[in-house]
DNA sequence: AACGTCACG
DNA sequence: ACGTACGTGACGTTG
């Protein structure tokens, strides 16, 4: 069976050219030529290659304006121009696709998905032959047949859609796609369809009368109101079909065989390579390619493996030169997976070490070898655990994409793919967490040197990419130095009093078989009280309580806190449900969760310091972020937190940074005056928009200016704001009027700050911490109106980290260099966790604050406030 | 695997 | 006409 991939070219060229354009700045060779989305391009047909393994190929691309221009003004008005730095990189994709070995077609009038639509019913017709299409656009999906799926590319990875999957989702044959447009539209395609008609109703439609035709013919059977609309619309409902369908029979030669894939053209290739400046890509070829022509896919192959050593004898091999590293585990948490090898690799040694191999020599990396690597502190923790040393490691390649805001960069094989290489995921080597299995020895060694190669072969593009962006000092003095710190709190761990936890549990266990017994007297019958499902059934049906929202089509009873807080009074059973969903979920999260997680009396957290979106650190396994604080009973939780021997538990946390740091960024004077004046900003606040004094300020206005001080902090809208305060839509906006005329400058800030964001496509902190922001280019209303929010949460959210992870490695560093026997243990976001010697309390506390307040001089002070106790609840 | 729920900043 | 505050992780149920 021959396989041909038809590839949608204007498609990835354009995927390629949008996805690299957002910061405003554009790939460009030194000498000013636009290359981004050929540098797409070129990892995109790589990486497709290497993926389907293809016997024949071709690209579609468009010419000219197409016959649909023609036919239908509104089509034109809808298409924008293509931006010229595009266009100009269009003449030499052609080049490119040519010295890869692959044939291209553009037809005058024609668009690709024509041409592409023509090969594809060739296909069809041809039984030698199968074929893959590849685009991100969902119209090709109406081409898909038995012999033709399509690969549907997807912003982090594909959907391969074959009929199958396709009648699965859109429940018609794939054909039909074009008769659900037609009624339901495709506004990214200004397509109209028949307007109120939507996915739902189109579905119904067709699933009885499968074509346009049909349903128009059947038109008297149609409910009355869509009836209308079809009627109405019925011009429209043609032309969209119209629109929508693909021609599929451009006059074009149509010879299969004609698309033989014959392998890069070298030569060719490099040069291009070279005119572009591709660096990184030019390292990947195989010097055994170059001068070598057109040797065919099949030869490529086996030459492609990898070629390593792996080690028996640690004496037997020297590394004198840098090189990188990367360690395999078998396992999802480092803290307890097994370690498989160490994968090493520069220009001229590529081997893999097995772990007990590496542990007849644990002094084998503590030298001055500069080394790179992904996840130092992985590496930093599973060594300590076995007594291995090591030095040097100046360059980690997670951390270092993740400040380039690479969302893969916790990802390798995710992270690979998009940097133009392919590393096979985890999971497919090593299983699920349910299904993990321990490969052979040879497939570890590829996979791990691969890995390394990977790691080795990509600093210099990041180091380059890191300059370009002006995040050096964010990696090296913020990042990098931070996976030694965290490397050390998650080493020490926290030590908890696993008996106290047993105890509570216990008394937990009891309250809960009590309340159970009552919820179901009151229900008349036993059910699952966990089942969101069961419970409103019972609540909202059985026992016939009035639900207080309006209740969405075909979706269930909402049995949230908020809706049940609402109907607490009109029955006793309500106020026994949110009691027994408080106390299993002590129970499931912070007794069994924490109790499962205790080793030798100590829990060791993982911060995962390439995760956030705004910079922030999250923590895992278990996560010791979120201890219940908030309620009195869960803030019990706590006291199993406890100090170490001579030692008491210091909390320090930072009292409003993050409306600090807003006062700070939007330099609102009124704001600023307030924290300078050491006044409760929330006081303040409620005196402000009541236009009282503030000794006029009662706890309830208190209330509320707190909510919209929050609110600024998050984007504010007028209905989140309603919501929270369970206040009416208008009297929210009037607060926040209010807000903004009592503090000018606000408004302007933000104003500014999303027109920075609009046009640059991200924003950033003040240590230039960056963040893209896809949703701003939404056509999406809501989508787009969620992108401006996080544009004004991330700069106050981001900054207030950075200060936090820029005081955590002064205070480490400051307890090294005293030679302190405290030790930071966790960190909660605006809030530091120390084990403190009581004899170094008076020391430790002075630092802490001093270095927390003064570590990034703002233009409103930062205040810390410190506390002490034997245990969690007792230091705060 | 996705959803609903709820713990935290 | 739509559905809404920002950032996380973990659990149990459901499909």
């Amino acid at each position: 069976m021959k396989k041909v991939l038809l590839i949608d070219g204007n498609n990835i060229l354009f995927r390629s050219y949008y996805a690299t354009s957002y910061s405003g700045v554009i790939m460009k060779n030194s000498k000013g030529f636009p290359t981004n989305a050929l540098y797409g391009l070129i990892n995109m047909l790589n990486k497709i290659i290497h993926e389907e393994n293809p016997t024949h190929i071709m690209v579609a691309l468009d010419k000219g304006k197409t016959f649909r221009h023609d036919k239908y003004e509104s089509y034109k008005a809808g298409r924008k121009a293509m931006p010229e730095e595009l266009k100009a990189q269009f003449p030499k994709a052609k080049e490119v696709i040519h010295a890869m070995g692959i044939e291209y077609f553009e037809i005058d009038n024609y668009e690709a998905d024509d041409i592409i639509g023509t090969f594809a019913k060739e296909v069809d017709r041809d039984p030698d032959f199968i074929g893959t299409i590849i685009s991100s656009d969902k119209d090709l999906l109406q081409l898909i047949s038995d012999d033709v799926d399509v690969k549907l590319l997807k912003t982090n990875g594909f959907i391969r859609m074959d009929r199958h999957t396709f009648m699965d989702t859109y429940k018609v044959e794939p054909i039909h796609m074009i008769d659900l447009k037609a009624l339901m539209g495709d506004a990214s395609d200004h397509i109209p369809g028949v307007k109120g008609i939507g996915k739902k109703t189109a579905i119904q439609l067709l699933e009885k009368y499968t074509t346009i035709d049909n349903l128009y013919a059947h038109i008297d059977e149609v409910p009355l109101k869509t009836k209308e609309k079809l009627i109405r619309d019925k011009e429209s409902c043609y032309m969209s079909l119209d629109l929508a369908t693909i021609y599929r029979d451009v006059d074009i030669d149509t010879d299969l065989g004609k698309l033989a894939y014959k392998g890069f053209d070298y030569e060719k290739y490099i040069a291009l390579l070279e005119e572009f400046e591709f660096k990184s890509l030019l390292k990947k070829i195989d010097p055994s390619k170059i001068n070598v022509h057109s040797s065919t896919s099949e030869e490529e192959k086996s030459n492609k493996e990898e070629t390593f050593q792996i080690v028996e004898n640690l004496d037997s091999i020297q590394m004198d030169a840098p090189y990188a590293l990367y360690l395999e585990v078998l396992g999802y948490n480092y803290h307890k997976a097994k370690p498989l090898g160490v994968g090493i690799y520069n220009e001229k040694a590529h081997y893999f070490i097995p772990f007990d191999v590496l542990l007849t020599n644990k002094e084998f990396f503590n030298n001055d070898i500069p080394k790179s690597t992904y996840d130092l502190k992985k590496i930093l923790y599973v060594f300590h655990k076995y007594g291995l040393k090591i030095k040097n490691c100046d360059f980690d390649t997670m951390v270092a994409s993740y400040v380039l805001n690479y969302n893969s960069s916790n990802d390798l094989s995710l992270l690979s793919s998009e940097l133009g290489y392919s590393i096979d995921k985890y999971e497919q080597i090593y299983g699920s967490k349910i299904t993990l299995k321990e490969p052979s020895r040879e497939i570890q060694a590829e996979q791990c040197v691969k890995k390394a190669k990977f790691i080795f072969e990509t600093k210099a593009f990041l180091l380059r990419r890191l300059n370009e962006e002006e995040c050096d000092y964010l990696f090296y003095d913020i990042e990098m130095p931070l996976i030694y710190v965290l490397y050390d709190m998650e080493k020490e761990g926290i030590q908890v009093d696993q008996v106290y936890l047993e105890q509570m549990g216990k008394e937990i266990e009891n309250q809960m078989e009590i309340l159970t017994q009552k919820i179901y007297e009151d229900a008349q019958e036993e059910f699952n009280i966990m089942s969101p499902k069961q419970l409103g059934d019972i609540l909202f049906n059985k026992l016939q309580i009035k639900y207080p929202k309006r209740i969405k089509e075909g979706q269930r009873y909402l049995t949230n806190k908020e809706i049940l807080d609402k109907v607490k009074y009109a029955h006793p059973i309500v106020e026994k449900i949110l009691e027994y969903r408080t106390l299993s979920k002590l129970h499931a999260n912070y007794i069994v969760g924490l109790i499962h997680e205790i080793e030798n009396g100590r829990i060791h957290t993982i911060f995962n310091q390439t995760l956030t979106r705004t910079g922030r650190l999250s923590s895992e396994s278990p996560n010791l972020q979120n201890i219940p604080i908030r309620e009195e009973y869960g803030k019990l939780i706590r006291k199993a937190f406890v100090a170490d021997q001579d030692s008491v538990l210091l909390s320090s946390d930072y009292s409003q940074i993050e409306l600090r740091m807003f006062a700070h960024m939007s330099n609102a004077d009124n704001l600023k005056q307030a924290f300078i004046d050491e006044k409760d900003i929330h006081t303040k606040t409620a005196a402000d928009i009541y236009e009282v004094s503030e000794n006029q300020v009662t706890p309830s206005m208190r209330r509320t200016a707190k909510a919209v001080n929050f609110g600024i902090l998050y984007g504010i809208s007028s209905f989140g704001l309603s919501e929270d305060l369970h206040i009416d839509f208008k009297t929210a906006k009037a607060f926040i009027d209010n807000y903004l005329k009592t503090y000018p400058g606000i408004k302007e800030y933000m104003d500014r700050l999303k027109k920075f964001a609009y046009d640059h496509g991200y924003v950033k902190t003040i240590m230039n911490r960056k963040r893209n922001i896809e949703e701003l280019k939404s056509s999406n209303y809501m989508v787009r109106s969620m992108g401006e929010r996080m544009a004004l949460n991330t700069p106050v959210q981001g900054s207030s980290a950075d200060i936090l992870k820029k005081a955590m490695i002064e205070i480490f560093r400051e307890f090294e260099h005293r030679h302190l026997k405290s030790k930071m243990l966790l960190q909660v976001h605006d809030e530091l966790i120390f084990n403190v010697l009581e004899d170094e309390l008076e020391e430790v506390t002075k630092i802490v604050r001093d270095i927390m307040q003064n570590t990034y001089k703002l233009t409103v002070p930062l205040k810390v406030e410190i506390q002490t106790g034997k245990n969690w609840y007792d230091a705060k």
